[in-house]
DNA sequence: CTGGACCTTCCCACCGTTGGAAGGTCAAGC
DNA sequence: GCTTGACCTTCCAACGGTGGGAAGGTCCAG
């Protein structure tokens, strides 16, 4: 089949498909005579893998792990469960983070009034009037800019 | 004062400075005869407001519009909560999809041994033996294609 | 006048995904 | 046969936010 029907099958986009086989994600797909991409079912299936890893937030190079893993048929699930728990705790501090934004927003935002008087706490805190935003994101802030970079889109 | 020591008193690193006024998060720099930008006290607090609007997940743009109503001093407040509420649906939204994706992985590893065999329920999940992940993580699946793109890092 | 800390601009990388341009291929209908 | 439209190809660029580094200019202390 074209790549249109795998991605139709596997829920990835052609694009998609094209950059993991560009980022080596994927063995390169056989090709007709005019070039283009075949697939097969197990490709589709590989895909399909892929897919499901991205939606439990995988990286590229973590699936690249996974898949390896699971096309190898001695693997100790050891090494699965190993791979998968360190993304858990990614996940963990993620959700971490995330929380700790959401609480201090909230709390801002529940305590302005939101009428047509210019005076607002949100305002305020973030020009810095008082102590520094909230100890929680604080917190988040500081493990953010030790990681390097952050949450997007 | 020189870009470092703004930098230093922001908590913003100079390289990011040059980004922000690039941007036009900023308005550009006093420069001093031989090109070296100059900042008061005046820009490190506009640069702490923005870190600490940055620290509570605001984009680029939204902090482009707060940064306006705080230099306004006939805002109603209605107009900062709004635009704070509006971010803290898109925290919540994140939150939801790295939580059903936490708990969905978090049931798979659990459910794995971890031993030296090779069966292993999160390969299984993954390769579709069964039904389609979990319905939670799906739904963030479907939620994450319809915005774009995603969580990094 | 030398050295080192600082500054400048510029371009490149990361991550995952999408968009578009410019062109080739294939199958169906006339 | 030839046209049309859906499909495919490759390549290049963008998004968000940040960091890295090169090549060069500046400033001050010793």
């Amino acid at each position: 089949m074209n790549i249109g029907e795998a991605a139709r099958l596997s829920g990835i986009s052609a694009k998609m498909i094209r950059h993991y086989e560009g980022v080596q994600l994927l063995s390169p797909a056989q090709r007709t005579d005019s070039g283009y991409r075949q697939y097969t079912e197990n490709d589709v299936r590989a895909l399909q893998f892929i897919r499901r890893a991205r939606d439990l937030g995988f990286s590229i190079d973590e699936i690249r792990d996974l898949l390896s893993l699971w096309q190898d048929r001695n693997r100790p699930s050891r090494e699965v469960k190993a791979l998968a728990a360190v993304h858990l705790e990614t996940l963990d501090k993620r959700l971490k983070e995330l929380h700790s934004m959401k609480s201090a927003l909230e709390h801002l935002v529940h305590g302005c009034q939101g009428n047509d008087r210019p005076d607002c706490p949100i305002l305020e805190t973030l020009a810095g009037s008082g102590d520094e935003a909230t100890s929680e994101a604080n917190a988040a802030s500081l493990k953010r800019h030790r990681r390097g970079h952050q949450i997007t889109g």
